[in-house]
DNA sequence: CCCAAGCGAGAGCACCGCTCTCATTTTCCG
DNA sequence: CGGAAAATGAGAGCGGTGCTCTCGCTTGGG
């Protein structure tokens, strides 16, 4: 372990970074289902045999690229967010619309990435247990954002839960948020999903002539899943 | 054009039938990323160049694919709430929550050809004029549930909407459901898009660990999006 | 210093989508 | 009815893919 850290592993950290970025920027250009190993290679100048050395088969190459994409969503709605609350005028409604209006950003201006981590899984089925902490950004978000909320004046969601819902509210309450009220986490999970529901519709193009004017139609939606959660600021309009 | 329609015509429907149930099959095995068409072939026991007689690219056979998609979906959708519109005690919820629940079966029970549909588009960006009628029908029924809940006395959603989604608004009303009022139309097409975040999640195995009694879950998210619709009963719990 | 481990290159396997040619069969029409 | 035209199937072949294996070269640790 000397200072070099060794010519070697040096090497190694930066052709893995190589490989990964000219993969990446074919997935840009592309999508995943064309993501071919040689070609990648080849743009590298390098035999398509010694990138089984970094990466053991073109699955791995994926997983790795959806690792990465989903850090770089949680950075980008992370970075959204404290942004947001670090200005005076913050509340839980603008920070919870900067998380979503950031997500839905990031998704169109990644089409491809966004496909990787949101759209169908690619081989059968695969999701190692490596991309649960990069996944779970976007979640660990939105609930803090509503725990802020809950700690506040206002409280949070009202809607009551039915008889057979109720054991697993709880049971979701207990992994995911202790200190919420079960109806919220429900609502919370729900509109969790339902946001990426928003924008996959968008990105995938299932909104083509049926919704134009995109930003406002998600702003406005947004808004009504933070009023779903029960997100809102005392007596005020539920949109911006 | 003799009463049997030529020997050949009808070679070629069935031929044209039997490739799209082995295509299907082998879709439903391995996902369609992984469709062969020569793979096809061989399980029929003809040449791989004879398939392209019938279908000139391997993308227009998935294309094939996704319109019997739709229309499966479509149907077991329709067939789900023409059932329950026939009982006495029907209502526009209890019709709301059996479509959604007839989509989410579906899919739970088609999760390779719901993939295709509404996961990744498979090639670079496609999606053919002619899938527009099939792909529509979920769409219509839910748009035909919230006029009929619009027709009877209790109305439809009351959230107003923000003065910049106003024209946008408009104009999707007009196109989409004339005699609707822009307030609900704007809550269908974002719960319609809701729904399948919902149900995608779960087909994607994103509430994997997060939840497990999905179909509770499920309905009383449904039941929430009709309430957001504006669609309920006079008087009554939102759930069933 | 020397040997094991890491690494790159090349050849090769089996598969893929797709094209082209050629023989055979069916259909249509004069 | 018979011959031209169209439809169909088989086979070979092209360039591409993921992946494996072997062979030399380089690097690093004992």
């Amino acid at each position: 372990m000397s200072a070099t850290e060794g010519v070697r592993a040096r090497a190694r950290r930066e052709i893995t970074e190589a490989i990964k970025g000219e993969a990446r920027r074919q997935l840009a250009e592309e999508g995943g289902a064309k993501l071919s190993l040689r070609a990648v290679a080849r743009e590298l100048g390098m035999a398509s045999s010694a990138v089984y050395r970094y990466f053991p088969s073109r699955d791995d190459l994926l997983t790795a690229l959806i690792i990465d994409a989903y850090d770089s969503l949680g950075a980008a709605a992370e970075g959204a967010e404290s942004e947001v609350a670090a200005a005076s005028d913050a509340t839980a409604l603008s920070r919870w619309i900067a998380v979503c209006e950031a997500v839905r950003g990031w998704a169109l201006t990644h089409p491809h990435e966004y496909a990787l981590i949101y759209g169908t899984p690619v081989p059968g089925y695969r999701a190692p247990r490596t991309t649960v902490p990069a996944a779970a950004r976007v979640g660990l978000l939105l609930i803090g954002i509503a725990r802020d909320a809950h700690r506040g004046p206002a409280g949070l969601s009202r809607t009551p839960l039915p008889e057979g819902l109720r054991p697993e509210a709880v049971r979701m309450t207990a992994d995911l948020a202790p200190d919420l009220p079960p109806e919220a986490v429900v609502a919370l999970v729900a509109a969790w999903s339902e946001l990426f529901g928003l924008i996959g519709f968008e990105v995938f193009g299932q909104f083509h002539q049926v919704v134009e004017d995109r930003a406002a139609f998600f702003r406005h939606a947004a808004a009504r899943l933070a009023h779903e959660v029960g997100i809102a600021f005392p007596g005020a309009a539920p949109d911006a």
